[in-house]
DNA sequence: GCAAAAGTGTTGTAATTACACCCATGT
DNA sequence: ACATGGGTGTAATTACAACACTTTTGC
């Protein structure tokens, strides 16, 4: 099957694009959802921030290269979850030539803390530098993902260690949801579907005092839905009262 | 910015591997859920079923390829949506050479037939011929996000006629999510959604005699997330008794 | 009048938020 | 004892599924 190799190319160029992959990669840490951008030294875009990523090799499946990008290029070698999110191929996203990129959304644990190079830093999302390219619509549509499978699955168990307390794990889904997540709702929304269990310890309590809190983990850590159609929705303030079924209908422009 | 296109391209062969899209394009028809395919004439794979597409072309942005490559090979024009679903790149998903896919998800309204040619035809998703390379995982992607969709959102509108009566629009549905939808249910929840409106019409009853039934629109053409966490569940026969918030929890491995 | 199809009323229940309250610990 | 967090009880609310029942038509 690989005879044709040795053989020219047809004339194809027009339908081979250069093709890299990306991660938008996710951490809580201080208590905000961060970014691993990576800062360009050269042009095009210099000093913007990119996500950090790295070409195909035909001897991989998507997944693996960025895994292995990942790995070398910014030492991030435990990732807790990786999904593809899409593929940008608009035919000017790059100036210097044609190139697609498949974005993947990439989750650390909050308990692990890649050695990371010079060029490359952690940014809270809601303080993002300039970034490079189509990067920042990557980081949307990565943010927007994470904020949904927080809400039907226990996507949850990515993000913190594997061992927690309640308090540490609302911490968590706040930082990621954008919103305060009600440590008294959390808990009774996982733990009714069976998604965290009490592994019976209980912590102690800090300097200040209080009572100790039991300790919990995930019961899986492989992706589950929990709840086909989900929950953990943002407190709903105001006017609760009305004829009001009037839930948020956000439109989606395609 | 285009003066580098001149000069030899630097020892990249491995990181450009041809590039095509693909569309699982489905429509309701006689009552099922269908996909258009297309039967190969040659080898590799010859007389296997495969989805409709083509290469890319640089002056495009993806979206308006496969756009292209549906109206110009299997004259699909009318798509009601358009949506990426992913990107293949397995090193041996083609046998003859290195090439990725972008797969979209694309739906025609039931009530338009466009002509097709000779080699393709409209399967039902139960009753599919063998497909070629990894064109039915695409089918399978494209089926759960179908049925996602229609869940949460008003997509439903992409499926059927711009006018329907309720019975109708609950073929459909149960023609897409592979069970039956009450009708009765199906107006309460995306009436209340304010998904659908009334045009204030009534449809002739048919030769039987019956009810005249009322005739409605989708309020919008475009998506919204009627319900950011969804309903339309399949009816849970067994067992409503036990202390059961036994909610199914489906496990999905990556 | 009767069958057929459409539509309404009503009940039961799951899931969830909000909030008041109780508990265990350090100082 | 009291401040500080953690945890529990519980009422209010919403969104549904199910199903019995009513309405409107053709024959």
């Amino acid at each position: 099957m690989h005879d044709k190799a040795t053989r020219p190319l047809p004339p194809i160029a027009e339908a081979a694009p250069l093709h890299a992959v990306l991660a938008c990669v996710f951490q809580v840490r201080e208590g905000t959802l961060q970014v691993l951008l990576w800062q360009r030294a050269r042009d095009p875009q210099r000093g913007r921030w990119a996500l950090p990523g790295g070409r195909l090799d035909r001897r991989e499946p998507l997944e693996q290269t960025i895994r292995r990008h990942l790995a070398t290029k910014v030492d991030v070698r435990e990732l807790s979850w990786l999904e593809q999110l899409a593929t940008l191929g608009d035919p000017d996203r790059n100036p210097r030539h044609w190139e697609l990129a498949t974005a993947y959304l990439g989750l650390v644990p909050s308990n692990v803390d890649p050695r990371l190079p010079a060029d490359t830093r952690w940014h809270p999302v809601d303080a993002l530098p300039p970034t490079a390219f189509d990067h920042g619509t990557v980081i949307d549509l990565a943010r927007e993902r994470l904020r949904a499978k927080l809400s039907y699955t226990n996507l949850g168990f990515a993000l913190a260690p594997a061992e927690f307390t309640i308090a540490e794990l609302a911490a968590h889904y706040s930082a990621a949801l954008g919103y305060r997540v009600s440590q008294t709702n959390l808990r009774r929304v996982l733990e009714r579907r069976g998604a965290i269990v009490p592994t019976g310890e209980l912590r102690r309590p800090g300097r200040e005092g209080g009572r100790p809190a039991s300790v919990w983990r995930f019961a899986s850590r492989k992706l589950a839905v929990t709840d086909p159609f989900a929950v953990l929705r943002p407190p709903q303030r105001p006017s609760r009262r009305a004829n009001g079924y009037r839930r948020s209908s956000t439109t989606v422009d395609r």
